[in-house]
DNA sequence: GCCAACGTTGGC
DNA sequence: GCCAACGTTGGC
């Protein structure tokens, strides 16, 4: 099993309105290596970190996982949505998701600033320089490691 | 194939 | 709200 971390603005939808669905189409992403990872790396019960993005508190708030295999995101044919992606046809789908279960939600959230000052999560892509990739691998030894600041009280000022 | 302009992401 | 960093687009 392999494992991942996938962003969401919580104002767009939050750890807990993965919650409240249990399940849900990841829609939206439009970036060639995150579509990468979803069609060719991720295998239906691979571990997610979900990450809130862009907040007051940008971390990690809760534990996923895949829920199927890749398939074309519909939203790309769809001329009202945002998504819709006028060079996509059905029969040559540009934008693939995978469908995503909730798990849990940590005891706390793991900031950010919090897994930055990890020595070591240093190589985490996460954590690279102006990395704004929205679906990002995650090595056992990182899941372990971030999974275990949730029980230690408080990593940082 | 180069690269400037533009739009987006996302921390702060 | 600001702005750095990045990806994409399109003229040439």
């Amino acid at each position: 099993m392999r494992h991942w971390l996938m962003k969401s603005e919580p104002e767009a939808f939050s750890i807990d309105d993965l919650e409240r669905v249990g399940t849900e189409p990841w829609n939206g992403v439009r970036n060639y290596q995150a579509r990468n990872f979803m069609r060719d790396g991720m295998r239906p019960g691979d571990g997610v970190l979900f990450y809130h993005s862009n907040c007051a508190v940008p971390g990690v708030v809760g534990v996923a996982e895949v829920a199927s295999e890749a398939y074309p995101d519909p939203t790309q044919f769809e001329q009202a949505s945002p998504y819709f992606d006028p060079r996509a046809r059905p029969d040559a789908p540009r934008w693939m998701l995978v469908d995503v279960r909730f798990k849990r939600k940590l005891a706390r959230t793991i900031r950010l600033a919090e897994l930055r000052a990890q020595p070591r999560l240093e190589g985490f892509a996460l954590l690279q320089r102006g990395s704004r990739l929205s679906v990002l691998p995650v090595t056992r030894g990182q899941w372990d490691l971030i999974l275990a600041l949730e029980n230690q009280p408080r990593g940082l000022p």
